[in-house]
DNA sequence: GATGAAAACTTTATAAG
DNA sequence: CTTATAAAGTTTTCATC
């Protein structure tokens, strides 16, 4: 991966729909070996797939709560149905298990405080396991990129 | 916005690059009354933008960390600098100003505790005003979404 | 790597049912 | 909403320098 495939990354990773024309001029190629490379960039999985950013906001999901979850017991069983509740409910944008005195982190959206009870009292707190919660809701969002931006 | 305009967002945000005909297919309409609610979508900044995503692995930095950041002082001018460097530091994927114990919450994107310590010890404790920080290695991603998907 | 060309497809706009 | 049309632009493949 050369310089000009990173530009490529660059360019695509904030606009994700340009044309094959449009991204080679951003990057000073010509249209034909553009194409190649970003062909070989999907094909090694560099380039996982493309999607539409929505606004949470007309979703009327405005808010961003992380959400650290501790879990009572720590038994396959349990986990797994745990993960496999947390992957259906929409709100949740992104769960990981993760080191520390909790299990997971969670990110969710949610309309105001609200919103942020209802998710919850009528989900998670639903959910098998979950002992103790910790909640940050997010004021303001500083800094929001879906992929590192190569160097 | 109805069960269709939902159903065009769902398959954007997962699949960006659809074309017109694809996705009047795959939601049940006829190319011409879907190009416009597309447009009418993008219009209205429901449809904020397009991306591509690109696999952090690839691109050197396989690990996902949460970094909770207290400061010493919140004066307007330590954080304004704090804030701009933080949008310069391209492992920094996101970061929010939140309520809590904390001032910041960031995730990051970095390469095993070697691509961590690095990040602490030669960006953010270079930083003015960072106090204390504490952070989550994710383990394992159970659930990444960019956006709610509408119900 | 650049250029050019050709076929297939996509986008965009418009008109009519 | 549907169908249909049409021009302009884009994608994709391929040959050549």
């Amino acid at each position: 991966m050369d310089a000009i495939d990173k530009k490529i990354l660059r360019e695509l990773s904030r606009q994700g729909r340009l044309t094959n024309a449009e991204l080679a001029e951003a990057v000073g190629l010509s249209p034909s070996p553009c194409w190649t490379r970003v062909k070989r960039l999907e094909q090694a999985g560099i380039i996982k797939g493309y999607a539409a950013l929505l606004d949470q906001a007309a979703l009327g999901l405005p808010d961003t709560v992380f959400i650290e979850i501790m879990m009572e017991r720590h038994d396959e069983d349990q986990l797994r149905r745990f993960e496999e509740a947390v992957r259906a409910i929409p709100e949740i944008l992104e769960c990981h298990l993760v080191t520390g005195e909790y299990d997971y982190v969670i990110k969710a959206a949610v309309g105001g405080t609200a919103g942020y009870e209802r998710l919850l009292r009528d989900k998670l707190y639903r959910l098998p396991g979950v002992r103790h919660t910790r909640t940050s809701f997010a004021l303001r969002c500083l800094k929001q990129e879906l992929s590192p931006r190569p160097e």
